[in-house]
RNA sequence: GGCCCGUUCGUCUAGGGGUUAGGACGCCAGGUUUUCAUCCUGGUAGCAGGGGUUCGAUUCCCCUACGGGCUACCA
């Protein structure tokens, strides 16, 4: 006998942009994967028709496509195991249901809305543990169950509504096996008769799901925990039809920075970090949410951190590429326990990542921001910009933000260096230094250290009395990267020019 | 409420019957730097509580507490 070829499914639902706890899920089946040679497929769960929001699945491929997430077979993907779409499927569903009906392992039931809110509620009344469509409820209820096949015969001629539920035996243990936390036995009295196919002539998401795995020869679940409970149902499922089922791994949940519960929109919003990997429009609130890309995150670093957070290799290393993740990846070192996230570590994973990158690779990074802003600078100029800037930024934008002054003469000068350093007599002393500056005929970095020196020497002047002057002359700030470097950079015209500009601004800021 | 899952520094985690309980992020201090950042060195801080089992439990078992998930004709 041999082993059959891996193959796991990420399966959403487009009802919005994906989660960075889904990208996450996504992630984990795609390093299981390739790591066991098998195959990746994205299916679309789409069989809520209420819930569906348009570009939602447009949304799911194009954040996989900039993790670098590619999927074997799937939606928009295609393959042999197509449609990859549960809405395109629907025809087939209804088989799966009605086979169960005659295995008696499903029913009819026309039981209407009201009827079950009224049910449940005397339950609640009666005290029971948990009010729910069951063994015993389902006796007092409408259904191919308690009504005569006649009258089950008559309901479906007229049409009235109805949906097939799943007959959950009583009293029995089922056991799941999850390659994560071991065996969960349940009780299946805590079960309910779950309905499989709705009275809109879609299947539930239970129904479709075990379904598609099995015809999509799915080998191995892996799935968030919030559909841990809902296991013990699929196994009766797959028990059901005859069908093997498939090995389960339920991930832990990714949580929130603070407090308790898990991480949500609204938390990104409060506090100020992104939960989505792409930017996204609400088609129909027009409400923006932001994402990590557009928030100048690197794909691979954003990656590496969801990688980390319940999961790791068993050794010091932190930095890892896809290939490798995919190397190291094992399902028995997932953690059990749910993750904070921390927007911290992200942002070092992001500088980390920023570190490795040549600066021709940031130079046409930082490109479209520099356009954005309207500086037109060649990409040679960028590269020393980012050579410049590589060691003091986290972000590729902030390159271009914390060093507006490489594209730009500045407007004001940081007052905290100006009240600080900028005493009576430094105007005479600057003016003196653009006179020395102006003699110099190979304006480099190192020549205009010597110059800068020397002058210090003749006047007895200390740096650090000099400097940040000339500094702020140069960029209008008190701190940035090494001043020579920045000087040779900009060229002795502009240099020469902004001294005097600067020293005016700072006349005028003075009367 | 019921059922299920979980609990090692603030956070992510390693470890596992006998360890000075290790690393990373953050934070703090010192050094380097004209400055800021980087970098280097060091520091802070943890086994939820109670019972067992054991010569010895953070590690194994039970209980409690706390946290989370589920409890729809949503996924």
């Amino acid at each position: 006998m041999t082993t059959p070829r891996v193959r796991v499914r990420f399966a959403p639902s487009p009802t919005g942009p994906l989660h960075m706890g889904g990208v996450r899920t996504a992630l984990y089946n795609y390093l299981f994967a390739k790591k066991h040679g098998g195959d990746f497929i994205l299916r679309i769960e789409d069989t809520d028709q209420g819930r569906f929001v348009a570009g939602a699945e447009d949304y799911i491929v194009e954040a996989l496509a900039w993790c670098g997430i590619s999927p074997t077979e799937g939606v928009q993907y295609g393959g042999p195991h197509g449609p990859y779409r549960q809405s395109e499927r629907k025809e087939m569903y209804r088989a799966y249901a009605d086979q169960l009906i005659a295995s008696r392992d499903a029913y009819y039931a026309f039981d209407t809305t009201e009827e079950l809110d009224a049910m449940r509620d005397r339950l609640k009344l009666a005290k029971v543990a948990s009010p729910q469509y069951n063994a015993i409820s389902r006796e007092t209820m409408r259904n191919s169950l308690t009504l005569s096949s006649e009258e089950v015969e008559n309901l479906l001629k007229q049409g009235i509504p109805y949906v097939i539920r799943f007959k959950i035996p009583r009293n029995e243990e089922v056991r799941v096996h999850d390659l994560i936390r071991g065996w969960v036995v349940v009780n299946t009295n805590q079960l309910d008769d779950k309905v499989l196919f709705k009275s809109d002539g879609m299947p539930t998401y239970h129904l479709a799901n075990i379904v598609d795995d099995h015809l999509m020869e799915i080998t191995h679940v892996i799935r968030g925990e919030e559909w841990l409970p809902s296991a013990p149902l699929h196994i009766l499922l797959y028990a059901a039809f005859d069908w093997k089922a498939p090995e389960f791994a339920h991930l832990p949940l990714l949580l929130r920075p603070d407090g308790n519960g898990k991480l949500s929109k609204r938390d990104g919003d409060r506090l100020g970090f992104p939960v989505f990997p792409l930017d996204w429009t609400d088609p129909t609130t027009g409400e923006k949410s932001s994402g990590y890309k557009q928030r100048g995150y690197f794909a691979e670093a954003f990656i590496n951190m969801l990688a980390l957070l319940g999961w790791n290799p068993g050794t010091p290393q932190e930095i890892f590429s896809l290939d490798e993740l995919v190397e190291a990846f094992s399902l028995e070192r997932v953690s059990k326990a749910g993750a904070k996230f921390d927007p911290d570590k992200t942002r070092w994973f992001n500088q980390q990542y920023l570190r490795g990158k040549t600066e021709i690779e940031l130079a046409s990074e930082i490109k479209p921001i520099a356009l954005k802003h309207g500086f037109h600078h060649s990409e040679v100029f960028l590269a020393e910009v980012c050579k410049l800037m590589k060691e003091r930024a986290s972000f590729i934008p902030e390159i271009v933000e914390n060093g507006l002054y490489f594209f730009q003469r500045p407007s004001k000068m940081d007052e905290q260096t100006v009240s600080k350093k900028w005493k009576a007599e430094t105007p005479a002393n600057m003016s003196l230094l653009a006179g020395r500056f102006a003699e110099i005929q190979n304006f480099s970095a190192e020549i205009l250290e010597a110059s800068f020196k020397n002058f210090l020497a003749e006047k007895e002047l200390g740096m650090g009395a000099v400097l940040p002057n000339l500094r702020l002359l140069i960029t209008g700030e008190g701190m940035g990267p090494g001043l020579f470097d920045t000087m040779q950079l900009l060229g002795k015209d502009e240099c020469l020019n902004r001294m005097e500009r600067s020293m005016k601004i700072l006349e005028n800021a003075a009367h």
